[in-house]
Parts: C-alpha cells; structure tokens; sequence
DNA sequence: GAGACAATTAATCAAGTGTATAATTAATAT
DNA sequence: ATATTAATTATACACTTGATTAATTGTCTC
C-alpha cells in the first residue's frame, strides 16, 4: 500500500513519470479519508496526505486541483453509494409491501452501519458524523446533494406508517435517530473506555441496539 | 460589547493600560466559544478571537496562556456546569423516590438543552457536539474530566430501572441518547431546511420530542 | 523514432499561524 | 511621591499552509 513497502523505496527517488502503472487517486482519497476524519477539514494539510503516501505533495493537486475539491470528493465517494442503497432498500420494502417501523429503520442504518467492519470503512463513519460538524459553508451544500433525496424518501415513508404524528414530529424523530446511529457507529463514543467491567465488550450488539432504539424511538411516547 | 461601540473607538488605540475597569477575560471566552462551535478547534485562530473584540492577539495569551489553554477553559467553563446540575438533578430524583425512565432522561437532557434559550448558549451546544468530534489528544481527557462522573451515575441509575436489560446494552443505550440529543440541539442538524412545509416549525417540541424519543429507546424493544 | 501526453519531484511564494518580548500607560501599594 | 504591578499595543520570529511553476522521466501513437 505503502510505496515504501516496494523495492523503489531503496533508490534515491527523482522526478518524472515512474515506470509501470500507478493508481495514485484511489490512495490519495483513502489517505485523505482517513486524515479528514480523525483531525477535521481545517485540522488536516495536504501534506500529512502526501506523507501518508510517501509522495510529493503537489501530487494531491496533480489529481484533485485542491484541498476543498479532495474533500468533497471523499464525502460523495461513499456518501452517495450509502444514499443510493438506501434508496434500494426502500423500493425493495415498498415492492413487497407489508413492512413495518423497524423494517423501515433497519433499512436505512445498515447501509452505514455496514462500514463499521473494516478500518476504512470505520475512518468513514467518523467523517460521516463529522460531516455535520462542520462548518455551513463546507458541509450544507453537500449534506444537501448527498442526503436529501433520501432523507425525504425515508421521512415520507415514515409519516405513512405513524398517521398519528404530525409531519414535524416524524421529521424530529427522524432528526434524532440520525443523530444517534452518527454518534453510535462515529468511533468517537468512548463505550469502550466506559464500559471496564471485564466480559462485557460493548461494541458486539451495537448494530441491534441501534436499530431497537431508532424503532422505540420512532413510534413515540409509549401509549 | 464589541469594545468599538463605545467612544474609545474613534480614538487611536495606543498600547498601555486602558483606564477604568476590564473584564477581557470573560469576553475572550465568549468569543472563542462562538468561533470554536463554529470552526472546530483547528479552525479557529487566535487572531479571529482577539478580532472579534477589537482587541491585540496577545491579550489572548496573555489571559489564557496559550491556545490549548483557552479551548480548555471554554469546554469545562460549561461542561462542568451542566454536569453539576445533571447530579443535582439525579439526587433530587432518588432522594424523592418513585422515579420512571422518562424522569431520568429528561434530567438528563434538560440542563443541556436549557442552553439553547440563548445565542451563546447555543454556540455552547454547538461544541459540545463537536468536542466528541476533536481528535482524541484533544478531547478525550476533557470528556473524561467532564463527563464520566455523571455518564456512570445515569448509566447505573437506569440499569437500576432496567433489570432486565445487561449493562453493556444501559451503555449503548445511553450512547444512543447522548448522540440522539446531542446532535439535535447542536443546530446543525438541517430541521429546518428539511421541512419547508408552511406552518411547521420545526424548532418548537424537540425538547419534548428528544425526551420522548429517548425514553422509548431506553425501554428498549416493545414486546 | 519522433512528438504528444502522463505522472512525478524540486523549488518556491505569499499568506497566515502560535507565541514571545519589549514598550507603554494606568492603577495600586508603600 | 515613588515603586510595583496590571493591562494593553507594537513588533517580530520561526514555522506551516495551500498553491503554482518548471524540470524531468516514462508511455503511447503514428
């Protein structure tokens, strides 16, 4: 992964095109993957990116023109691939009809909650709920174009099912789950320094947990 | 306020002491919640704190040292305030007896989400967000100091609540709520972008709609 | 084989960063 | 009155940042 893990690494390195093929943009983009969510747009340079790839950083605008251009497109990589499962998810319910609240909150946190398996995928998960802390003009144009449509579609979805709760509510709850399955699958929880009593390991169960607590939630105030 | 509202503001500023009283010190603090909810840590520079109160850079180091001095300063100013009344809260509940889920989460939420009635206020909620979102060195020592006391006393109080439930699955739990509610009154979750529909208005309830939502969640699935 | 194109390093630039120090003025203590 | 302390500005330093440009080397097409 590393260049400096091939026989290269010995030479004194010079410039001009290396021989054979390099894919050096799927790289930069998981280095910066990882960087942007551990530290932050601000809290991350393009170098600490070159560096993770042992490279010169004008490679990074080489491939990605600047550092705001990087950034956007690690989020809409797997941002839109997250969104357009769900959206999958949702026509799959609705063709076989007969689905209910968790059916519904299950559908939309797994697709993330999927990450959670290897490294990279949780260095996403961070940025995912880092997303939103962002600042406005760095993050709401693309919170926008990545999770709007199925924000709506599954919002929508849920007002069929809870005729009860006006339109407000449900997009609260929704809101609120959100929020929840961030924090939860961000890393950042310290579950794990919290919980010390030797069996227990926190992380196993999460995904059910989640997806029990999202339901709970989102029917409302029990009757 | 801003020290360019008052006379002193046409005159050139010359250094020296300023006569009268200053109290600079709580104003940094201030601005530097505002700039740090809204830039992140790494964001926020010294010069935009010191700026904002039309005021020399060095003051900032003077009062606070140094930058991670003055982001400490500012979480714990809060921080330690909210956890306070949260264990007040809690000592109120069991010296009363007769408490359900629903109590203990709203003295959970409550003392947080009462900041929202103001603008600094809610510049708090902002980075109290975002500090679980800082890099680790950053923020894990400051949660720990912060938070851990009454996180454990809550987590212990609904396991009481909650026989039947394992500890591991209280602290999920109380995970969820922590992000739930976290990342609803951090005013970054886009409600009100989202529901354009007239008359809602989404703000108005989430108070309500957090603690119902997660006192749901607590209770775990329905049978 | 020659020229166009692709991919890399080296070197640099202007702007901004946190921080430190000295100079300056007002308030306070003796 | 005088010395000490408090609070402020001015200035500067060493370093980092994102970005640009030129030089260099490999690959592809005809």
């Amino acid at each position: 992964m590393s260049r400096s893990a091939n026989k290269k690494a010995l030479e004194a390195r010079r410039p001009g095109r290396p021989e054979g093929q390099t894919n050096l943009s799927e790289g930069i983009l998981d280095a910066a993957e990882v960087l942007f969510a551990e530290r932050g747009y601000a809290g991350t340079t393009l170098r600490q990116v070159a560096e993770q790839l042992d490279v010169n950083p004008a490679m990074v605008a080489y491939y990605f023109k600047n550092k705001d251009n990087l950034f956007r497109e690690v989020v809409t990589r797997r941002g839109y691939a997250i969104s357009a499962e769900r959206m999958e998810r949702l026509a799959t319910l609705k063709a076989r009809g007969g689905y209910d609240v968790r059916d519904l909150v299950a559908a939309f946190i797994e697709p993330a909650a999927a990450l959670w398996s290897d490294a990279q995928g949780r260095a996403f998960l961070r940025l995912h709920a880092r997303l939103h802390m962002e600042p406005a003009e760095l993050s709401f144009e693309l919170r926008r174009m990545v999770h709007n449509e199925s924000t709506h579609a599954y919002a929508n979805a849920f007002a069929e099912l809870l005729p009860d709760a006006p339109l407000r509510k449900v997009y609260q709850r929704v809101t609120l789950l959100v929020g929840a399955y961030l924090y939860a699958f961000s890393g950042t929880s310290r579950l794990g320094e919290l919980l010390v009593e030797g069996e227990e390991t926190p992380m196993y169960d999460l995904l059910e947990t989640t997806i029990s607590f999202g339901t709970a939630g989102m029917y409302g105030p029990r009757p």
